[in-house]
RNA sequence: GGAGAAGUGGCCGAGUUGGCCGAAGGCGCACGCCUGCUAAGCGUGUAUACGGUGUAGAGCCGUAUCGAGGGUUCAAAUCCCUCCUUCUCCGCCA
C-alpha cells in the first residue's frame, strides 16, 4: 500500500508512477473519496465533540435530581445523526482502502521505463550455454524416459498441472533443495524457517497477494477463509507484522523450503508440458527485512546470494532487470535470474528477487523504532527465490543430459544423492 | 470433540451498582536534581491513528482506540450477542 500522506500531497507522483505501469487507474477517483471522507469526519466529529460535552451535564443534573429531559431529547437527536453520518463514513472509508489497496507499487528511479519483457534489459550474463553435439532433449521427455517422472499417473491423482517423481528423480529433488538451504544458511547468514503452508486473509494482503489476486490462489472450502500459500514470501514476510524490530536487529534473513501452490488462472496454453509450470512446486524462498537506507543494497545481496546456487551448480544464466510494465505488484525493484534450457533452447525464470520498500511493510504493518527517533519507521521488505526447486531440476537434467539420454548428477549435488553420480537408461 | 477460565497502555495490574476512566498503582524506560561510590532517593515525562489549525512528522484543539466486530443507551473498559486467541481438565490422534 502507498503512503496516504502522499497520495494527498503529491497525486503527481503516484500518477506518474500508474503511468509507467500503463495502469488505468484514475487518481482522481481517490481525490474525491478523500475529500467526501474529510467532510463527514468533520461532521461526525463535531457531533460526538457535543455528546462529550453534554454528557457529563445530563449525569450532574441526575445526579442533583433535577430534570435533565430537554438535554436528553436534544441528545439523542445528535445520536441519531452521528449515527447516520458514521454509518456513510464507513462506507467511503471502506471504498477508499480497496481502492488503496489495489494501487501497486511505484517503481524505483533505476527501473527502466517499458511495456513488456521485451523491454527488460539484461545486465549479466554468467556461464557459457553448453554446446552439445547432439540435438537436446527437454526434460519431460528425458525425466519420463528414465523413469523419474510420470505426468501420466498424475493426472490420474490430481488432474494437470501435477506431476509424480520417482526414484532418482525425487532423490534429486531432495538434494537440490536441501543444498540450497545448506548454501543460504551456511554461506549467506539465513536463518531457517518452516513456516505454515496455509494462511489466513490478513496474512494474504499483509504481501499484496490480497485482495487483487484472489484467483490466483488455491482457497480452501472451510469457513475460516484459508489459503493455500503461492510462495513462502507471503508466510516468511508477514511472521513480523503488527511488530516492531529493534534497529540493531536489521537485516533479518529468513529463508525456508515449501510447497507453492497456484491456480494458475489464466495461463491455459502455456507451459503444458512439464515441470515448468505446475499448480504444485517446491522453492526455497529467501525474505530479508532491511533498513530503508540499506534495502537497495540488500536487493543485490540477495539476487547473488540466489545466483551463488547456479554458479555451484554449474549452470548458465543471466540476470535482468524487470521493466515498469512487466514488474510485479508490490515491487519496487526486481530482478529475474533466468537459467539457461538447452531442450527449450531459451532462458527461463528461476529466480525473481524484488525490493517493495515499505510497500509490504505498510500494509502487515512492520516497523522498527530508530535509535534516537520518536517516530517509527516502516522496514523494506525483499524477497526472492533461492531458487525454484522444481524449475532447477528442470535445469539440471537438460543442461546436464548426454547424447544416449543419461544425466550425469552435478559435482556440488553428489554428497547429497547417496552415491548416484550418472542416472541411466535402463 | 466435551467442560471450564481469561483477554486493559512496553510489561504487571486496578477498575464489572454504565457517566467524575485514555484509564489508579507498580515495574520498565527517558530526562533532570540530589548524593557520591559497587546502592538508593526525589522530580518530571512516558501510546497510536485520524481530522482541524499550522512555525505542516513543533504546539494547540477535536475524535477514536481497554482482543475483534455488532447491539442496547443521551452516555459502555463496565450490560447483551457473535467471532478470534490463550490457558486448564477430559477424550482422540501423526
Amino acid at each position: 500500500m502507498l503512503d496516504l500522506k502522499l497520495m494527498q500531497r503529491d497525486p503527481d507522483v503516484v500518477r506518474e508512477s500508474l503511468r509507467k505501469r500503463n495502469s488505468k487507474i484514475d487518481v482522481a477517483e481517490f481525490l474525491a473519496m478523500d475529500e467526501r471522507r474529510k467532510a463527514l469526519i468533520a461532521d461526525v466529529e463535531a457531533l460526538k465533540a457535543t455528546q462529550n460535552r453534554v454528557g457529563p451535564e445530563i449525569a450532574k443534573r441526575k445526579r442533583a435530581g433535577e430534570d435533565a429531559e430537554d438535554l436528553l431529547e436534544e441528545m439523542k437527536r445528535v445520536a441519531e445523526r452521528a449515527k447516520e453520518l458514521d454509518a456513510e463514513l464507513s462506507q467511503v472509508e471502506a471504498a477508499e482502502k480497496e481502492w488503496m489497496m489495489s494501487v501497486p507499487n511505484i517503481p524505483h528511479a533505476s527501473v527502466p521505463v517499458g511495456v513488456s519483457e521485451e523491454d527488460n534489459p539484461v545486465v549479466r550474463v554468467v556461464g557459457d550455454v553448453p554446446a552439445f553435439d547432439f540435438q537436446p532433449r527437454e526434460h519431460w521427455e528425458l525425466g519420463v524416459a528414465l523413469g523419474g517422472l510420470d505426468f501420466e499417473r498424475a493426472a490420474k491423482l490430481a488432474g494437470a498441472r501435477f506431476c509424480v517423481s520417482f526414484g532418482w528423480c525425487a532423490r534429486l529433488e531432495r538434494a537440490l533443495a536441501q543444498f540450497m538451504l545448506d548454501t543460504q544458511t551456511g554461506l549467506h547468514g539465513y536463518t531457517e524457517v518452516i513456516p505454515p503452508y496455509i494462511v489466513n486473509r490478513r496474512t494474504m494482503t499483509g504481501t499484496g497477494q490480497l485482495p487483487k489476486f484472489e484467483e490466483d490462489l488455491f482457497k480452501l472450502t472451510d469457513e475460516r477463509d484459508f489459503f493455500l500459500i503461492p510462495t513462502a514470501e507471503v508466510p516468511l514476510t508477514n511472521i513480523y507484522a503488527d511488530e516492531v524490530l529493534d534497529e540493531e536487529a536489521l537485516p533479518v534473513k529468513f529463508c525456508a523450503f515449501t510447497p507453492c501452490f497456484r491456480s494458475e488462472a489464466g495461463s491455459y496454453g502455456k507451459d503444458t508440458k512439464g515441470l515448468i509450470r505446475q499448480h504444485q512446486f517446491h522453492k526455497v524462498e529467501m525474505v530479508n527485512f532491511a533498513h530503508p537506507d540499506h534495502s537497495y543494497e540488500a536487493l543485490e545481496d540477495m539476487t547473488r546470494s540466489a545466483e551463488r546456487i547456479l554458479q555451484l551448480l554449474k549452470l548458465p544464466y543471466r540476470v535482468i532487470t524487470l521493466c515498469t510494465g512487466d514488474m510485479g505488484f508490490g515491487a519496487a525493484k526486481t530482478y529475474d535470474i533466468e537459467v539457461w534450457l538447452p531442450g527449450q533452447d531459451k532462458y527461463r525464470e528461476i529466480s525473481s528477487c524484488s525490493n517493495c520498500e515499505d510497500f509490504q511493510a505498510r500494509r502487515a504493518n512492520i516497523r522498527f523504532q530508530p535509535k534516537g527517533a520518536k517516530k517509527k519507521e516502516y522496514v523494506h521488505t525483499l524477497n526472492g527465490s533461492g531458487l525454484a526447486v522444481g524449475r532447477c531440476l528442470v535445469a539440471v537434467i537438460e543442461n546436464y543430459q548426454r547424447a544416449d539420454g543419461s544425466i550425469v548428477i552435478p559435482e556440488a549435488l553428489k554428497p547429497y544423492m547417496g552415491g548416484i553420480e550418472v542416472v541411466e537408461p535402463k
